[in-house]
DNA sequence: TAGTGGTCTAGACCACTCC
DNA sequence: GAGTGGTCTAGACCACTAA
């Protein structure tokens, strides 16, 4: 017999609430005794549901203040590298310029990444990020082109985390990503590009950016120089 | 003031229990009715504890049998990686071969990584992977001597999962990993071992490995062709 | 059948936030 | 002071495991 534990509609419930953007990242979800009372459970069971959608990081709690769906973490990106040689694992802010955005129809290659039909209208971005003043990797990001209409727009600054502009101005909440980490030989073009030999090793890091109801709206890839970049992890 | 919640204490019991050998992996810790007399709070607190290491993966559970002390998981190693092409993120088999092992004084570096003092003796190991009798990856590994003693025989097999071995014949438990994985161009040597070209691109892991009490035994270096290996996360 | 963990409830008391 | 989440307790009932 499949019985589903209480607590787990509970979750079901917040968790389509959240997918279907009827609560969107930041707000105040309805407090434990209120939910309690709506869906006819005890408080304490709300409890564990709520407890298990915070160790998910779909939602935080604050002491006196309330439930809050959460932002997305991008500290989690497997580009949550550090840089090397500086100390042991601390955190090195990049800059990012946009040096170059464009309306095209999308590579057959992206679309299908994106679940489109080929040939959609997609804007195409670079984007290179600096550490002090060096430049360590290059960008390339594919967006669907009707969700963020306005967004070629070269009067509009495009923030060094471009998320949090697309959530402000377009509407569209970034609810998830799937990455893809691998390694490659630099190309003539992005050797020049980064100041390294052609063939020295660059991590690459492949990404689908999803909004509410599971659609992609980004397809990305970043190179990084492999001599600037490492990943850290523990294992138990 | 800094109020300790009981549970906390509950916590800290058992994983100094764990950390100091005294619980190993595998065993079965006390019942929670037991747990709760022993320490003096309700069965709820101790469930609290128990569910937290849990979400650590420090303990698991099984209904009807108890609460066993985990067997470190290397599915989560970054080396967890998939093989390309083959559909999609399927796991697949690397089979392990020991061509070469030596007693040697270890390198600076290496005993630096180790915390042991410069010249200690050191059990040299190097590997080789293979999917399909296809070599993708190389693994040179350094243990401390002493702790081994024996390993270095060439007619104790060793199996593809090396720290099975350390555990069962010396005794000497895996407990936790440091990994770091970045990239790098294959030199001439490696490139003929793994059938690819001088300056193809590598994914280098390293590692250190630890047992109880927080002291290094192995420290180790896998190289293995970029175009074998991807790592894939989610992020929310 | 006895012992284990898994679910669910009810209620007490505390700490933090905001008005 | 009213409302929120955080901690802790006690106890009921269920599901799974082993002998």
């Amino acid at each position: 017999m499949a019985v589903t534990p209480l607590y787990k509609t509970v979750e079901n419930h917040l968790r389509e609430r959240i997918e279907s953007g009827a609560l969107v990242a930041g707000d105040l979800i309805p407090s434990e005794p209120r939910l309690a009372k709506q869906l006819g459970v005890s408080q304490g069971t709300v409890k564990k549901a709520i407890e298990n959608l915070v160790n998910e990081r779909l939602l935080y709690r604050h002491q006196g203040k309330g439930t809050y769906v959460s932002r997305i973490d991008f500290d989690n990106s497997l580009f949550r590298f550090f840089s090397y040689g500086s100390g042991e694992g601390e955190a090195v802010r990049i800059r990012k310029e946009t040096p170059m955005r464009r309306i095209k129809r999308g590579p057959k290659r992206i679309c299908k990444k994106l679940g489109v039909e080929p040939g959609t209208e997609m804007l195409y971005i670079e984007r290179a990020g600096y550490i002090e003043d060096a430049p360590v990797l290059l960008e390339q990001s594919w967006w669907i082109a009707g969700l963020v209409e306005g967004l070629e727009d070269e009067d509009l600054h495009i923030p060094d985390l471009l998320y949090a502009l697309v959530e402000e101005r377009f509407g569209v909440p970034v609810v998830r990503c799937a990455e893809t980490l691998t390694a490659e030989a630099a190309d003539a073009q992005t050797a020049r590009q980064l100041f390294i030999r052609d063939n020295d090793p660059l991590l690459v890091l492949m990404r689908t950016t999803y909004t509410s109801g599971g659609r992609a709206i980004e397809y990305r890839v970043t190179r990084g120089r492999a001599d600037r970049f490492s990943y850290r992890t523990e294992i138990r």
